[in-house]
DNA sequence: CTGAAAGCGCTTACAG
DNA sequence: CTGAAAGCGCTTACAG
């Protein structure tokens, strides 16, 4: 309480915070509360000299502006919840750090929820982020509860989707085409002369289905389709798990001479697990991987993969949000950032 | 606009948004706004009729409580804002993982800043969320700028600092010894016989600098400090950084035997440079690292380093800042969670 | 360019 | 256990 001015001090009554309010600034400046609420925002109108005065007084008291009361008047708010799935994935780093760098510039901030890639974990955080009433809200792909559906469209607050795109009309997305990338990872593959190519997945959320999709089209095309080279495995991906999966896989069917992995931490657990048993890479089994994580460029023999374009996605699906928010129509509903093949040693 | 009920449409002036509020709650009900004020909140006492009656309502009108008037109107929000320096070390991550565990069944919404090591955007990050009227702050270090340190203390924003640990007065942290465990890391590499051990970091943040400190008590100790064997470079660790500073350290210093490198991404890199280059680990130059992250045990050979507690410094932590946030006193202000030495093949 | 009035949707005391 | 009144700290229209 040391630092509160005598003239606070003397009025404050019980309920009233410590802090300097508005109403103080104006009294202080010695002009009205609604100029000082006009030279603190964008000040489009508001007198050189009066502008001077209010920052002055700004500064003595320390004022810092309360969110809550603005948000209560103005009826909108400066929160973004952005919901991902996991940050145990790198991928949704980087896509989280393109976000909030797209989002602060604008005076947005991020509630960032993670779902752990459970529709009842996503509906209890978009409860609770609803009502934060957020100026907008960043989805990670299509698949949710009834509920959680409900509940967006009873919001009506302007929702960007991340990672998948979408034609549905009324629906903003920002992403690639995650079977598109699937199709393409195999079907260099085959065009190296591999044709017992396996499919090595965990988590089996919708993209890594999806990028199943992709592979199983691309081997029935060229006629070498197997199922039993299909290993699905529920639970969270690790570099552990991508290395069991590479024994299991080599046990099993022999003669397996490729392996796509649904994801980078996996792949590079198989690589290391070759290292440690002895099966030359790409030689007898080629290994390729998808999104094209840290460290990947470093394995031994360096990864293929697929390279997917998350900075871009959040800074797109930011600016898009933006522009929604700001009542502004979006042309481009629905943007495709593709991916991009990069081909190492591994395969 | 559909689906807003009649009653509601026909009083909505032009400022009111489309979301029912409480009082229609109220209306609805048949009770006052106040009762339906508590059975909305804990309802200690509230007759149990009244709380169905008040919960068939919300029901029906899909009302969701504004939290921008409840901050305003009870001077208490229900954020917390975490700062950390990265997301890009996994170690942060399971930190932050752990806090929102931790708070959010209390109602609190954390807003998480990644200042990326930079005091400036820390300060910048801690003058945004303060006009959040936080009901708390979980920081990371101690070290900051003075107007950060000035406007934390005129906030009167409980506070608890993450990661090392401070018997400053008034502080509540709770971490470990970042010291103690870069001297117990090299008392193990001179256990082994090792002699000429080098030093090598990037980032160099507080805590980097205090594994040195560690480092360099514990070769002093043993008469074989060697600063020549320091290698310092700024900016982001990443495996490939980690596999140059290997190369090196080694051209430069064809003597050296063993490695401690202050994270694991930088060691992982090493290892597989090792790999690359044909160096034999541990014959001719034991690596350690910093932290145990994912994929150190799947390392060829796994990966000796020291596993850091930040599961439990997220959970406690956040224990510590609740009990601060409700007024109630902690005893225990500095909380010294330890470390593991896990010894693995690569020493 | 500046201001007085009203209101945003809740909760806090204070009564009963 | 329940409620009428006042107020939290801002901004929105509406005037001048």
């Amino acid at each position: 309480m040391a630092d509160v001015p005598e003239r606070l001090r003397s009025r404050t009554p019980s309920r009233a915070s410590s802090h300097a309010t508005l109403d103080d600034v104006a009294r202080v400046s010695g002009v009205s509360p609604i100029t000082v609420s006009r030279a603190l925002r964008g000040a489009r109108n508001v007198a050189p000299d009066l502008q001077a005065r209010v920052q002055a007084a700004v500064d003595e008291l320390g004022y810092v502006p309360n969110v809550a009361a603005r948000a209560l008047a103005s009826a909108r708010s400066s929160h973004v919840a952005v919901l991902i799935p996991s940050l145990t994935n790198q991928l949704f780093v980087e896509l989280l750090e393109a976000v909030q760098d797209a989002l602060a510039p604008h005076g947005f901030q991020s509630l960032i929820g993670v779902t752990h890639y459970d529709p009842a974990e996503e509906e209890a955080l978009l409860r609770s982020y609803l009502s934060q009433r957020p100026a907008g809200l960043l989805l990670t792909g299509f698949d949710r509860s009834a509920a959680s559906l409900r509940m967006l469209e009873r919001s009506h607050a302007p929702c960007v989707y991340l990672m998948e795109t979408s034609a549905a009309p009324g629906i903003h997305s920002v992403g690639f085409s995650q079977q598109d990338a699937g199709r393409a990872i195999v079907q260099h593959l085959l065009a190296r002369g591999r044709r017992r190519i396996a499919y090595a997945a965990g988590q089996l959320d919708p993209r890594v289905m999806l990028r199943l999709a992709g592979y199983r089209e691309a081997l029935r095309a060229a006629g070498c389709h197997d199922p039993a080279l299909e290993l699905l495995v529920p639970g969270p991906t690790s570099m552990a798990l991508g290395g069991r999966q590479f024994e299991d896989l080599l046990a099993r069917h022999p003669d397996v001479d490729a392996i796509f992995y649904c994801n980078d931490d996996l792949a590079q657990g198989a690589l290391l697990a070759a290292l440690r048993t002895g099966v030359p890479v790409p030689e007898r089994v080629a290994i390729a991987g998808f999104n094209d994580l840290g460290g990947s460029d470093q394995m031994l023999p360096p990864l293929t993969t697929v390279r997917t374009p998350r900075q871009a996605i959040g800074e797109r699906a930011a600016s898009m949000l933006l522009a929604l928010m700001r009542d502004e129509t979006v042309a481009e509903r629905t943007l495709d950032l593709g991916f991009e093949l990069m081909v190492r040693q591994s395969s």
